[in-house]
DNA sequence: CCAATTTAGTTGGACTACCTAGTAATTGCC
DNA sequence: GGCAATTACTAGGTAGTCCAACTAAATTGG
């Protein structure tokens, strides 16, 4: 990643491109696009640094804590790419690593004999709870986003995440028809 | 990636977790932490998606937008590689692939011998532009944000990758100092 | 002017994610 | 009951990202 901050703001500059070339109906949404990869890259490299003394990468981390949170502090390997959003085999490939290095072990299904379970072990908890403390400290609770324009964001993105299919609203109260 | 939706919000149910541990401090941050990689997720996958008919990846399509939008559309590696913010290495792998498809040359720089010129073929050109098109088409205005919340999610982004040092404003008036 | 430093780019290695294709086990339907 | 379709997971390959180390060229400082 460079590190060096450039002179003017790139989206910016891309955005008078497209308007300059009769893209105007699109500019907006090209601008919130790469907007939205660019604050990505950002959160995701600050919490990279602060996962990288524990030997963990975010992946490794999500995994951890989803069976962290997890009843038995296990989970079918299934439900951890459902719930991690992830492909099936990109589970397969951290938990081989997470394995190596003694955090998870595989444990065979109780009834599937399909499937396996993959289990936090003490030291992944251990690894994890350590990690997760950092991480609070140093990126969740040091975002710099005001907290009015953080909780905007969250919505806004909570909207598009619901209309894109990425989840369905729980029945909390009555069903309105 | 996972396809059928979730029965409920997974980041709120993260949220839930944190506040039950006393993470009360963090759970914002780590709400929109969260929120920020998954809404990349979604926009990068229908990118991608877009795209794939053109064998293009978003990585490809960023460096030939770019040199589209260049002088001689034609830039150093080095300029690339400041202006896309990646790696250098990643320029170097992209600008491989790119050139074994034809899309993009390999040139030499006219005044120093160690830098490389990555120009835009024509088949480059067309390429892009076509792909252009459909990504404005399909994606870039149909995101399904309000333009009001489009406005102020960018403008909350920019802010924070002002403040992250992304890249610092131009001197549009006389310096101070 | 020449040595030391910096800059530009590549190579090799590690990690993550995806896809395709395969095996094994389970479920469903006649 | 038995065969077909589905589900769970793994293997192999590709793409993209990063880092560390390296070569070559340009710049800087004494």
């Amino acid at each position: 990643m460079a590190r060096a901050p450039l002179p003017m703001d790139p989206i910016a500059e891309a955005r008078r491109q497209w308007l300059a070339h009769g893209w105007a109906d699109a500019a907006d949404g090209m601008t919130a696009v790469t907007s939205l990869i660019r604050a990505q890259q950002i959160v995701l490299a600050r919490v990279e640094t602060a996962l990288k003394p524990f030997g963990l990468s975010f992946a490794r981390y999500e995994l951890l804590q989803l069976l962290n949170f997890s009843h038995d502090r296990a989970l079918p390997m299934a439900s951890a790419s459902a719930r991690l959003q992830v492909h099936p085999t990109s589970v397969t490939n951290v938990v081989d690593r997470l394995e190596q290095d003694g955090l998870v072990r595989r444990t065979a299904h109780p009834t599937d004999r399909r499937a396996t379970l993959v289990l936090l072990t003490d030291d992944g908890a251990a690894r994890v709870g350590r990690a997760t403390a950092t991480l609070n400290r140093d990126v969740f609770a040091a975002l710099g986003i005001p907290p009015a324009q953080l909780r905007d964001l969250v919505q806004t993105i909570a909207r598009f995440r619901r209309e894109a299919g990425d989840f369905v609203d729980p029945p909390e109260l009555p069903e309105p028809l």
